[in-house]
DNA sequence: TTGAGTTCCGAATTGAATCCGAACAAGCAT
DNA sequence: ATGCTTGTTCGGATTCAATTCGGAACTCAA
């Protein structure tokens, strides 16, 4: 960004730059959106486009992270009663209500996604993985059997890249090979049989142990 | 393409072109690396790329199709060794074959694949989802128990996708969170682990059927 | 050897990204 | 309110890369 908003109408600019780019991209995907595009979108001229971004990348930059923030603030205020659940349940929920989340606005944030990697997305990820990582800390302290099983940060690390990409990428097919259905419950056994997994041999080498 | 070699100098114009893309992308990103860059690296003229490609977004997809075609070779003289193999060791193998496959040539394949989304590569991916289903369905052969496992089309879907991705990136990054071995071990696990629960699973509700 | 088909060239065109200096608006002191 | 300073917006000028085009150079079969 070349200038840090110091006025309030300014800061409307920002937004509507980045909201505009929404619109852009989702309509002609990143690379043959173009600035003037945006410009008109947001009704403001070309070169006010660089009086807050030093280029374009730098307003992909900016999506990523309002992406990120969006899906966060989605999740976040579920949390509590995410935790609450069965790990199955809570999976498929989540991976439900990210679905709808891609979807909404005429899939907006969908058709952006499928285009997410042009903009390095991967650097904006972190919060999204603190956000699961606090989540997984959590349902642990209320289902303390759960604690036995080994390599947490590996399995959130791995259900994060494929879980994330896996859905963006069905929800993009225009005829995939599975269904949602079929996709989020296999996402979901996927975790809830290694939990499984993890706990009968924890069980099993105790009781060796013990024997 | 814009056009069909005919005679043998082309294909080898063809093939200096996408050599030269793949070194272009690698040193300047997608977004960055020019026609002329490319040309002058192909060492031909900046007109002849346009004799065999429309334009750049089809060397792009060459490059694609390329890097599938090359992933598949380097695993398929390697099925038959891997089927016979135990699962979570076959897959353990498979993921140490391709990391070796990224890394090779000072990392050209990677350093292009962090990248790869641009060229809506998930469009060449189907090559590859047929081989893991192929080096599959003949494990299943060989391991006739694993034959009650549910949704094979769902897992190798999710696996193809998380897996390729999560290593993808995983190789990018510079300070990573997790370890390579790390990783590799658990997606074996969350495959094996996932066999193993759907098999105890199976066993569990046969033998209330019977009784 | 030759000419029809093929391949290659690189200057010219086109259009998008970026820069820049002038015009405009807001905040502030008098 | 009025003039001054600083923040904001504008849109044309510039730059640079993608793509086109007309013709030169090459290949090969007859």
């Amino acid at each position: 960004m070349a200038r840090k908003p110091r006025q309030a109408r300014s800061k409307a600019t920002v937004n509507a730059i980045v909201e505009a780019a929404f619109i852009a991209v989702a309509q002609h995907g990143p690379a043959a959106a173009t600035t003037r595009q945006i410009a008109d979108i947001a009704g403001i001229s070309v070169g006010s486009l660089y009086e807050y971004f030093s280029n374009k990348e730098a307003i992909f930059g900016a999506m990523s992270e309002r992406f990120v923030a969006d899906t966060v603030a989605m999740i976040q205020p579920r949390v509590p009663e995410l935790v609450r659940k069965d790990m199955r349940e809570a999976i498929l929920d989540m991976l439900v209500y990210f679905r709808a989340f891609l979807q909404e606005n005429d899939e907006l944030y969908l058709k952006c996604a499928r285009h997410a990697f042009t903009m390095d997305f991967e650097e904006y990820l972190e919060p999204v993985q603190r956000l699961l990582l606090d989540i997984v800390t959590q349902h642990m302290m209320r289902h303390p059997e759960t604690a036995r099983v080994r390599n947490i940060a590996a399995m959130t690390y791995i259900y994060i890249n494929g879980g994330i990409f896996a859905v963006v990428r069905h929800l993009s097919e225009q005829n995939p090979s599975i269904t949602f259905e079929e996709l989020s419950q296999g996402l979901s056994d996927m975790v809830g049989h290694y939990v499984d997994q993890e706990l009968a041999l924890a069980k099993q080498s105790s009781h060796n142990r013990s024997s």
